[in-house]
DNA sequence: AGGATGAGTTAACACCGTTAACTTAACACC
DNA sequence: GGTGTTAAGTTAACGGTGTTAACTCATCCT
């Protein structure tokens, strides 16, 4: 196909094209299984002319895992609704292991692979776009359940709480994950009935009584 | 050099040598950033002398990964002399952060990276060696705090019981591999605090007050 | 003595990410 | 309206990858 010159708003939608051929193929294949040749076929142009669009397979990827990661976080908003303290945090979990469950691939490339330090630029780019962020949700959350003290009273570092109740959630969904196929000469208990006792333990060792 | 029959012994030799230098080049360097050739330079041999000991890179990967599971193992069996059941078990826990955060790299191949499906006799090895096997031990150690009747009494399901705590901590150990390079917006506090939390979320969510 | 085996070799294949060099359509400007 | 510049594509090529095939030979078995 001869070249043309396109509008920002065409170029943009060729990235998206370029992004979600990826993101399907990576999603189902894993990352190291597919090809930029393969996503190139995929959309119908060379393998090469990605590289006018993004700089390497990392940076593709990259992008890829910020755009699922303002997904995550518009479901969050969804969820920030609820206006009890300590049930929106508990829902927040539930939606966080939900999408892991249901997306596990994605869920690999953007919690469990990790990404070579952003660039400068980048980094402010999030920090602007800080309302869009999964975690900052999660931590207005778990600051509005700390502002009604229902924590317990010796806990007081908001991002530790908040970090905490994350690595819980996503200790049961990685090693879920990873485990899953694999390790069958481990007797797993069903995922959900770990999920909800996680849960439990979480709200039962940082809540009040 | 010329080819030699080698003694069962000799062979063996040789198999762990290959294990050794790919952990060692995997464990700095990454598992994708690392070539077969590479592997087989650093010990003296050419590349495709590797396949007559292992079917393949994923196969190499395995047999690393069983080597030093093996380990983490020796170590939790050190751990298991402490005979106060709940002290025992709390030991455990700190003794599993303790190997994923001094060995990142390694703690990544085994329990971040999914292995494709062990063959039928790989399993059968498992199970015939799991007094070896460290989650064997975990769950040992929880089963005694469980027949002490330490546990809440609405808890009654050792494994569940047992994969939650090891999901608690994997959670912290995994997130901090991942996020700890990147994700620089995120103010993390101390990983040796989160774990601390962590540890002290866990028991008194599982524990009898 | 002589064939079989097994552990090593080199050569080669198909594919990978990426770069270089090229083509051509659209725009900016005199 | 010609003309240079730029943008967005292309094909060709490079070095490297995992892996397989074909080939040596030293050793063992009969």
């Amino acid at each position: 196909m001869p070249p043309k010159v396109k509008t920002e708003h065409e170029k943009q939608q060729l990235k998206t094209l370029i992004i979600d051929a990826g993101r399907e193929l990576f999603v189902t294949k894993g990352v190291e299984a597919v090809s930029m040749r393969e996503i190139a076929k995929q959309i119908g142009y060379s393998a090469t002319s990605i590289y006018h669009h993004f700089n390497d397979k990392q940076d593709l990827l990259r992008s890829i895992c910020h755009t699922d990661l303002a997904a995550l976080a518009s479901t969050f908003a969804a969820v920030m609704q609820i206006t009890e303290p300590v049930e929106r945090m508990i829902a927040l979990g539930k939606a966080y292991a939900n999408f892991a469950l249901s997306h596990p691939n994605h869920y690999r490339l953007m919690f469990m692979t990790p990404h070579p330090a952003d660039t400068a630029q980048e980094i402010q780019t999030k920090q602007n776009y800080s309302e869009q962020d999964a975690y900052f949700l999660l931590k207005t959350a778990v600051t509005a359940v700390y502002e009604a003290k229902r924590f317990k009273p010796e806990l007081n570092d908001v991002n530790l709480i908040a970090q905490t109740i994350w690595a819980g959630m996503h200790g049961v969904c990685a090693l879920h994950i990873t485990m899953a196929q694999d390790a069958s000469w481990i007797e797993w208990s069903d995922v959900q009935q770990r999920l909800q006792l996680m849960h439990m333990v979480l709200m039962r060792g940082l809540l009040r009584d």
